[in-house]
DNA sequence: CACCTTTATGATAATTTTTCTCAATGACTC
DNA sequence: GAGTCATTGAGAAAAATTATCATAAAGGTG
């Protein structure tokens, strides 16, 4: 039975459509979907500033889940695209579970909340940096960082 | 006597006119310029692109200086300004020595290779970002990734 | 559904990285 | 030159990451 996921608790929520998503992602590698990947998918999806290691393990022990199948799911999950990386307040790693497509972060250097940026282009800087440099430019990764409005300080 | 900087060995060359700004950044924080720091200065100013902590302690280990200091040092310069993290082809943390000022990074996914960017206007944008989200925005951090000219494939 | 092949898992150990502690050293001020 | 106080490095300790390997189970097959 494929269909075990449900015995799961459910305070972590997502939209299962998603879980099809992993599947095909992970048969594409050979890999295979396990409710195991599907927790720890789940726990990040759920996140809104996004989780480092430590914290992963932590909170997954509740399920049962061993601290080598946490890094060995985020990496994959890295790899696939699900997870980007961040840097939180302090500069540490952080994994964000990331929608698909050209996005960027908005993070608050106090809390850590995170919020989505669709708006960039950058394309015309990169074609004149690859001119300019000789780089063949792949791509970019860009963060914005500031206080987010619960954590700005009152003006005046 | 407080030049005995050139006892030491100088195969990491660095202009010396930045030994006062470092003297001037601690000072201003209370803090005293070492040898030592001065060495692990050296080292990453030195580095095309960027070392890791464990890197730097090997690295410095010649010099004998203890991994505490280089973690404490490193600490200090990057609050300073002195140093800036990036990400190696494999996602890890780099420390690079930054030149003062508004500065990114073009690196190389396969060999490392970093490459400065000056030209870059995302002000326009931090202040779109501004009114619609309610951050206050502070800054932003942008790294381009790509091939470097040796290690782009021949074309064809 | 039962079977089989192959990947995945988790307990454990081993490494590596990072942080602490503290006595001794030395930078900087007066 | 003397005194004050940050700095240093050895070493211990804690934390994070990786490696092993016997066992469990996913997914395909008939
Ligand atoms: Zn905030
Ligand atoms: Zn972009
Ligand atoms: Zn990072
Ligand atoms: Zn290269």
């Amino acid at each position: 039975m494929t269909q075990d996921y449900d015995k799961r608790p459910d305070d972590l929520r997502i939209d299962n459509l998603k879980i099809d998503d992993l599947r095909r992602a992970f048969r594409r590698q050979g890999l295979r979907l396990t409710p195991q990947k599907v927790t720890v998918w789940r726990l990040f999806a759920d996140s809104t500033k996004g989780l480092t290691l430590p914290e992963a393990c932590r909170a997954l022990q509740e399920y049962a889940i061993g601290q080598a199948t946490v890094y060995r799911v985020v990496n994959s999950l890295c790899e696939l695209g699900f997870l980007l990386h961040i840097h939180g307040p302090n500069g540490e790693h952080r994994y964000l579970a990331g929608h698909s497509g050209h996005v960027h972060h908005l993070i608050c250097r106090t809390c850590g909340h995170v919020r989505e940026v669709t708006d960039c282009d950058l394309s015309t800087l990169e074609k004149l940096l690859a001119a300019q440099t000789g780089f063949a430019v792949e791509g970019h990764h860009l963060e914005f960082y500031g206080q987010c409005p619960r954590c700005t300080p009152l003006p005046g």
